[in-house]
DNA sequence: CTTCTACAATAAATATTCTCATACTTAAAA
DNA sequence: TTTTAAGTATGAGAATATTTATTGTAGAAG
């Protein structure tokens, strides 16, 4: 789960980032529109949250941006402003929710979750194939019932996994997708094929089957079939 | 100090369950040999109360194992039989005491401080641990014969700690004993830290060995080995 | 005023993540 | 078919990160 933070104050950017981060979310964090804009064209996320109020251009405009280029995203206005119009504008542009600074990180995470739940997975909670149920709120998985105790990249490469299943998935993506932009080393795979190793013991050992197949020269697929 | 009920009529180990908690002490409870059998295996107890009809097994052959794997432990024989033989045969396979049903909850709490007495500490009233003295009537702690004054809270944990000599004790457990059942806070300890910070010092202070170890994750264990 | 609890900084223990050496697979070339 | 080279799997252990415990300080409760 990605999460893109627009926000001018460097304090507040760095809290929110460091308590979303904790949540389990890889976070991501522009400091004006420009900035903004450009992380928008270039990379997906699942949430963004928007200061409406930046040193070069309206946060509005960024809403509508971002429903442009990426309708799955849901979008969350946080503002200063206690103004009624810019909320509706907001919400009328697309916005899914809104927050009137001061708010608190729990709060922001709250909505967060709401947020995601409603896009993702269409508001059920748990993910269920065959033998297999998850939690992507509690990063939970259960195996016949039994909870399988996955380390946060296992959970991150197997949610990954299950959200693109039976579609063939490259190592770059796994990388990009669980370890974020900003990873080091994307000539080096080593790390991924240890922790799939671990997360494939893990699951068969609970007893479920192994979905997870690899694709010579390319990566893998989560199949059923 | 804990103690283990074996008795397959609910009613009646809840409200044993319930007094005995009362007088302080930890209550476990199996309503089945099977599952007496597993909890003696893996628990030490200070006294255990037998039901002599169970519905799966014969309550003497508890009281041969519990005999056997530990012998520190009182045991009293509960039954509505009202034969001496099944009595005889009880004491003479080790056990301590009985009681017909029904009985008083009051009789029942008189039996069990007669044997953890006679067993613990040899009737005496006081507690001698090396170059600690403890007298729980009075709440004092001697070490080398002087005084040690220890706060009401300190005193009570340094007193579970003693009761539970070699044992492994969990921070949960200590809450519960201490503080009772229906303290709010089971997710918070730091409070019991700084009880035990001090009780060290003035234990150590007076010249005192610490006998206090931590186990990390789980909780203490007082022990002189 | 004593005792108790909350908080913050640090230390210790454990868990997770990553690196690396090595073994095994796969797909295509010889 | 056999060989070969690149891709993938795996175990062990080093490097990090996280969790849990200790301690000092200070404020709250009684």
């Amino acid at each position: 789960m990605r999460i893109f933070i627009v926000e001018d104050e460097k304090e507040l950017a760095a809290s929110i980032t460091e308590f979303i981060g904790g949540e389990g979310y890889l976070v991501d964090s522009a400091c004006n529109f420009a900035a903004a804009e450009e992380k928008i064209t270039l990379i997906e996320y699942d949430c963004a949250l928007i200061d409406l109020m930046l040193p070069d251009g309206s946060g509005l405009d960024l809403v509508k941006l971002i429903k442009k280029v990426q309708p799955q995203c849901g979008i969350i206005i946080i503002t200063a402003k206690n103004t009624l119009d810019d909320k509706i504008m907001g919400l009328d542009l697309g916005a899914d929710d809104y927050l009137t600074k001061p708010f608190h990180l729990a709060e922001l995470n709250a909505r967060i979750k709401s947020i995601i739940r409603r896009r993702n997975f269409g508001g059920a909670k748990e993910i269920i194939i065959n033998e297999i149920t998850i939690n992507p709120e509690k990063h939970e998985v259960l195996v016949n019932e039994e909870l399988v105790e996955l380390t946060r990249r296992e959970f991150d490469i197997f949610l990954f996994f299950v959200s693109n299943k039976e579609r063939v998935i490259t190592k770059d993506s796994i990388i990009e997708h669980v370890w974020g932009e900003d990873s080091n080393a994307f000539d080096n795979f080593d790390f991924v094929y240890t922790h799939i190793k671990n997360l494939r013991k893990k699951m068969i050992e609970r007893g479920a089957k192994d979905y997870i197949r690899s694709i010579y020269g390319i990566g893998y697929k989560f199949s059923t079939k």
